[in-house]
RNA sequence: GGGCAGUUAGCUCAGCGGCAGAGCGUCCGCCUUACACGCGGAGGGUCGCAGGUUCAAAUCCUGCACUGCCCACCA
């Protein structure tokens, strides 16, 4: 017996992915298969990467966004585009400057002890590591990047871009400074948009403190305290009034009273105003207007004094008198200790709610006033808005497009100054007479002046004599702006706008966003008005939105939870295609991803069923030339009409997106119809099969490439081709091909294979045995047709002897008398009820007839055209359409028995 | 408080008007000359609950329950 290891010594009998991964990687980049054919007349297809954050390395949710991506250019490219995918990384502000902040504590150094310019020395240090990590595993995950347009977004082009477009904005007037109440970071030690802030649900408590009240003896309140409830009671010390509804009943009497601020000697008003909600607690709020954003508009509408007691570090302010320099939880704890001992608590309730906290950190959001630079979007988020409502933008899936116009639609000014190092450092100078406070705009009396480069002279100064203006000189801004703004830019910063690659033209807009939703509100919303404000055009037409990765409980992952699944191992462990396998065929539209360590068992051995099959294949290609010639039969044009199906499904499902319902589809095709049914029977008439079995399987392996490359890239090379399969064209579906009534027919002999397979099993018959077989059929006419392909019945069921007759049903302890003699007696009128079937068939195509009756007489009536909404209309029509496209497919299912 | 998903086999999930499915796990039998990372077979389901629409509902509509996510100045 040929062992096949030795007859094929150079095809392995367990696929290994090491062996190929790396040199198919190299070669797609040597061969510049990812670069574009910029003067082609092809279409072109455009993806910009979400550039990965420099913090470290390539994890799940990488691996997956940039799996997707890959998976659309290489099928794009294959269908006869122009595809082109720009790489990138992104400099992540807050995020990157933490994690060399951590490094720098482990030295047990801060980013002070350094100084702002050693301090980014170190960042640059850490970007040159990081960065080329994460390219180089993009590489290895097989992505078809062209890496000759890679960017940064603080590299000289980008910069650019952020410089130009902020002073575009500034020049509107859209960008200005002012003192808010902002999200304070105070571990970062800066300010947060409002979507950096993270809520997080808490079981925290709610107090009820005694404010005692000082005037007044209306009826009722003699020596009562007036009870307030709070959250935040070590905020107290920053009172300035406490506020009642003006309607309340309970409380109307005491409006403009004045009570004592417990621990503090100091007296405040009873207010009132609509913003307090008289079902909360008491119905009395405490008003700390310096540290609470709804009492800061409070405070605002009446005129209220603003006493900072928490600063910028997060510890008690001078203000807070001796209770300085504690920490916001200390002084919580003391305040509340010291409350207690006046009798001024009055209860204190469990009372989960939400507090915000950093999204970088985790840190519990201050809120704090300062000066800050913001960002009105008010006519961006309006064109982007229109620009999505009428179809400029679609997003994939469609449920996502809501909540994204609610948010545009309600866009509040964005905060864009961070107290960061690491960043793009705001293009404004000061004009300052010298030493004084540390930021340059509380020294000098002049108008902030932007610019590109350290201006000579600001507009007041500019005509005064030299002594005049001695000692003068301009500073810069020392704040960044949120990485974000420079994001927003990305599309086309990648261009090198503003002085654009002459390629721009084509290339912008691009085709599609490929995101998570995580950052739908924080980058996508952005690059879409940003697109608009600065190009006039939307920067993508569709935004595809896959889901997030989680952890096999639906978790998300994260290194805290020690959940994490590497990419990088799993890679190194199951192989990249087996990876990307897992990644594409959980894409589901809509849905998150849960992944666990054995989720790469099944993709695996996927991926060595293909290279068995495959090998199969090549083995037999040895003994002798394929006869392209052979007459086909029945499970020829099954497979055939098969593949064409396949292939159309594929490519439909791609085009909406579905990734997984893709990968899914060919999973089924190889495995359970190709494998395990055309492959067993072509065992039996290989010299008639081996040219289908090379047909489809060639075209399985373009069809694969794009979620499978590199197993597919070498059994291409397996199967005797050149070049790359980048290069061939994906497989488009030819009706020719199609034949229902072979699909049909297979399935009835696939059902009767089964069928004596199960009573070989339950009559334990050893697989090896051959057996007498004989199938009781109900009707004379059918017995032509087993006849006629008794030798796949044959071959499958390993039977000889094989009789067929009319009307021997046998009850089947018959059948296991018989088998003592190896003879199997199957009764297939119970199989395949033709007439049941039939029957039910009609039914349906009644059903269907009715309907359509039904919707014909609908759509014919002019009142209804006339008065139904069009989408009711068109509803209609496209059921018509629908119902009758199925009335001929049963039709046609009905005249094949 | 508002919005959006989800609830289908022991587990993880597809299906989304026309015969309830896959992978994993379980059980039985097999190293059948591509593959034991495999082959054949079996068992396993009131499709969350309650109504409704329909010739026909896991699928569409309404309500409810639970889970998750997003949004909101829950002091």
């Amino acid at each position: 017996m040929p062992d096949s290891d030795t007859k094929s010594p150079e095809i392995p009998k367990a696929y290994d992915p090491k062996a190929i991964e790396a040199r198919w990687a190299d070669f797609w980049v040597k061969e510049k298969l990812a670069e574009p054919e910029a003067s082609s007349k092809k279409p072109p297809f455009v993806i910009v990467i979400p550039p990965p954050n420099v913090t470290g390395s390539l994890h799940m949710g990488h691996a997956l966004n940039n799996t997707l991506q890959d998976i659309l250019i290489r099928w794009k490219k294959m269908s006869g585009f122009d595809a082109l995918w720009v790489p990138g990384t992104d400099h992540g502000g807050i995020a990157t400057q933490n994690v060399v902040e951590k490094l720098l504590k482990s030295e047990k150094k801060s980013r002070y002890d350094l100084g702002r310019e050693k301090f980014l020395e170190r960042l640059w240090q850490w970007k040159k590591e990081s960065g080329d990590t994460i390219l180089m595993q993009l590489r290895r995950l097989g992505c078809m990047l062209d890496w000759s347009r890679t960017h940064f977004t603080m590299d000289e082009k980008c910069s650019q871009a952020v410089l130009r477009a902020f002073l575009d904005l500034y020049k509107k007037g859209w960008i200005y400074r002012g003192k808010r109440m902002v999200n304070w970071c105070v571990r970062c030690r800066t300010a947060l948009s409002d979507i950096e802030v993270e809520f997080e649900e808490r079981k925290d408590k709610l107090y009820h403190i005694r404010y005692p009240i000082l005037s007044g003896k209306a009826d009722g309140w003699q020596g009562k305290p007036l009870v307030v409830a709070t959250t935040r009671p070590e905020t107290l010390l920053g009172d300035t009034a406490v506020a009642v509804h003006p309607d309340d009943p309970r409380y109307e009497k005491i409006h403009g009273w004045w009570v004592q601020l417990p621990l503090v000697d100091k007296e405040i008003a009873v207010i009132s105003d609509a913003a307090v909600d008289p079902k909360f607690g008491t119905g009395v709020v405490k008003v700390t207007p310096a540290h609470d954003p709804a009492d800061f508009e409070m405070g605002e509408r009446h005129h209220l004094e603003q006493v900072v007691v928490i600063g910028f570090d997060g510890k008690m302010t001078p203000e807070a008198g001796r209770y300085a320099g504690l920490s916001r939880e200390e002084c919580r704890k003391k305040i509340l200790e010291d409350l207690e001992a006046q009798g001024l608590v009055e209860k204190i309730e469990d009372y989960p709610h939400s507090v915000g906290t950093c999204y970088r950190c985790g840190t519990v959001i201050e809120p704090l006033v300062s000066d800050q630079w913001f960002l009105n979007t008010k006519e961006m988020s309006k064109e982007a808005g229109d620009a999505t409502r009428k179809g400029g933008v679609k997003i994939f899936p469609d449920s996502w497009t809501k909540p994204y116009l609610l948010w545009m639609d309600n866009l509040r000014d964005w905060c864009i100054s961070r107290q960061i190092w690491w960043g793009h450092r705001i293009p404004i100078w000061y004009c300052v007479p010298g030493e004084g406070p540390e930021h340059p705009s509380l020294r000098t009396s002049c108008p902030p002046v932007a610019s590109a480069d350290s201006p000579g002279k600001c507009g007041r100064h500019g005509d005064r004599s030299p002594e005049e203006t001695a000692g003068q000189h301009f500073e810069q801004e020392p704040d960044v702006l949120d990485t974000w703004f420079s994001s927003a830019l990305w599309p086309f910063s990648v261009f090198d706008w503003p002085d654009p690659v002459p390629e721009f033209k084509k290339y912008y807009p691009t085709s599609v966003l490929v995101t998570g939703h995580e950052i739908l509100y924080l980058w996508v919303a952005r690059m879409v008005m940003f697109g608009l404000a600065f190009q006039k055009k939307v920067p993508f037409s569709q935004v595809f939105i896959h889901g997030i990765v989680r952890d096999k409980s639906g978790k998300k992952m994260s290194k805290s939870l020690g959940n994490v699944v590497d990419p990088l191992v799993m890679m190194e462990k199951y192989g990249t295609d087996a990876l990307r396998f897992v990644l594409a065929s959980q894409s589901v539209p809509g849905r998150d991803l849960q992944i666990s360590d054995d989720s790469f068992v099944g993709a695996r051995n996927f991926a060595n069923k293909i290279w068995n099959m495959s090998r199969f294949v090549f083995m037999n290609r040895g003994t002798g030339p394929a006869s392209k010639d052979a007459p086909l039969e029945l499970c020829d044009r099954w497979i055939l009409s098969r593949f064409q199906e396949t292939a159309r499904s594929v490519t439909g499902s791609l085009e909406s997106y579905n990734i997984a319902q893709a990968s899914r589809t060919l999973y089924q095709f190889l495995w359970s119809e190709f494998c395990d049914w055309y492959v067993e029977l072509a065992k039996a008439r290989m010299k008639e099969s081996l040219w289908i079995l090379e047909q489809i399987l060639s075209g399985s392996l373009r069809l694969l490439h794009p979620i499978m490359p590199f197993i597919t890239e070498e059994l291409w090379r397996g199967l005797g081709r050149t070049g790359s399969l980048l290069l061939e064209e994906y497989p488009e579906p030819e009706p020719k091909w199609m034949d229902k009534e072979a699909e049909e027919q297979m399935a009835v002999l696939m059902d009767v294979v089964s069928a004596v397979r199960t009573v070989r099993s339950e009559m334990n018959v050893p697989p090896g045995n051959k057996i007498a077989l004989v199938l009781s059929v109900a009707e004379d006419s059918q017995k032509s047709f087993y006849q006629e392909h008794l030798s796949y019945i044959r071959h499958l069921c390993k039977a000889e002897n094989i009789s067929i007759g009319k009307g021997l049903a046998k009850p089947l302890k018959a059948a296991t008398a018989m088998v003592r003699r190896t003879q199997i007696f199957v009764p297939l009128e119970g199989l395949i009820d033709f007439d049941k079937e039939k029957t039910r068939l009609a039914k349906e195509v009644q059903g269907l007839e009715a309907d359509l009756e039904k919707l014909k007489a609908r759509l014919s009536n002019p009142d209804f055209k006339k008065n139904a909404p069009v989408e009711e209309v068109q509803k209609a029509e496209a059921r018509q359409a629908e119902s009758a496209e199925k009335l001929g497919r049963m039709r046609d299912l009905i005249a094949s028995f």
